[in-house]
DNA sequence: GCTTATATGTTGGCGCTGTAAACTTCAATG
DNA sequence: CATTGAAGTTTACAGCGCCAACATATAAGC
């Protein structure tokens, strides 16, 4: 083993380079027209060298799909860890480093969020890491609950209608239903009207 | 001009058999399985014919696309018929209403929904009747407004979150973030526990 | 240290796709 | 009845995912 090799008919770490460079070609191309030839070339390998390194087209997105749910896990820890005291600041900051991350790459998220991968043909760790993605959520929203500032409601129920609305809105800008905000205070506005009409109810008090 | 034509090398109404074809071969195939030629094929033309009536592919997507949701919209307008007097059972309704619909034909709701058609380069058609659809929700919200059920919020933000609420759920059944319903009876309480928590709020009161 | 085996590349090819151009047929019009 | 234009067909092309056959650089065994 080398630690750079001479030679570039054996690449040496073409899988990670792959998912690099499909990443990088992701956002220009969109995920319909982003072809495994493209990226394969792009890497500088041959057109069937990533069958190396991926079962099959599939596979090489999955991967890339599984970097942006941990992202998103991410996003809820940090927020957990940056306001240690107020649940519902973390609960905010959590939403809005979700719709963040659908709105700085959103191809990214179409390939997240379209289903494209959730057929049953697809791999464990990508359930697993969504399933994570998901949790990290609803551990905010238990934060809340312990502190009693929700409603005596199962915790699964605020969970799930909490990332319904916050999945709901990021799938309704990338499915141009609503118009795209343009800046980051636009999108900064319309997270506090949703958080704040979804924490207080539809219902008069 | 003749009620059925009888040499078939002209069809008489392609273009309706085509969306129909299509429409048909959706559910089996996929969205992403779906092809223009064999929409041709089954619709017993050559695999050039669909070009004299539609521009390209995403041209007779299009079309289906647009049928989805003018039964979203007729959806609403029924929810708000039946229950002329109860603007919270319209809204329940519609909501059913549309997970219904991603239930039946969870290929068409992800050939509406998955952004596919929201390009630039779409037409004019679908994005009105995106429009219609969620104008008449608004309206059954703006039905509650005037009664005095809702809290004393811009009607837009009440509007914008409960939809944000009802198409994240629809999409997280779609993209396999939660579990499928199986039966009507399971969708029907997944709607009663969001629709709840959604009227009544996040906060404790 | 030479041979062998294996992992990782390349090339070529198959069947499929969407789409364009050229050709054919049929219905309507003067 | 001749002509024209709309609506089909055929042919063709480039790009796609994927597979089989081949090439090569590294690792393993003697």
């Amino acid at each position: 083993m080398r630690a750079r090799p001479k030679q570039n008919y054996h690449h040496g770490d073409l899988r990670n380079t792959l998912i690099q460079t499909a990443t990088l070609l992701l956002p220009q191309h969109g995920v319909a027209g982003l072809s495994l030839r493209a990226i394969a070339k792009a890497a500088g390998v041959s057109h069937a060298a990533p069958y190396r390194h991926f079962r099959d087209k599939t596979d090489l997105l999955e991967s890339i799909a599984i970097s942006g749910y941990n992202r998103l896990a991410e996003a809820c820890q940090n927020a957990e860890k940056r306001y240690p005291n107020s649940p519902q600041q973390q609960l905010f900051e959590a939403g809005m480093g979700y719709l963040s991350l659908v709105m700085e790459q959103p191809e990214l998220a179409h390939l997240m969020f379209s289903g494209m991968l959730a057929e049953e043909n697809c791999g464990e760790a990508l359930s697993q890491a969504g399933t994570i993605a998901v949790q990290s959520l609803a551990q905010i929203i238990e934060n809340g609950k312990r502190l009693g500032m929700y409603a005596d409601r199962p915790t699964e129920d605020l969970t799930l209608t909490a990332l319904a609305c916050v999945h709901g809105i990021a799938m309704m800008i990338l499915g141009g239903l609503i118009k795209r905000p343009k800046t980051k205070r636009q999108l900064q506005t319309l997270g506090e009207r949703v958080s704040n009409t979804l924490l207080l109810g539809l219902q008069k008090r």
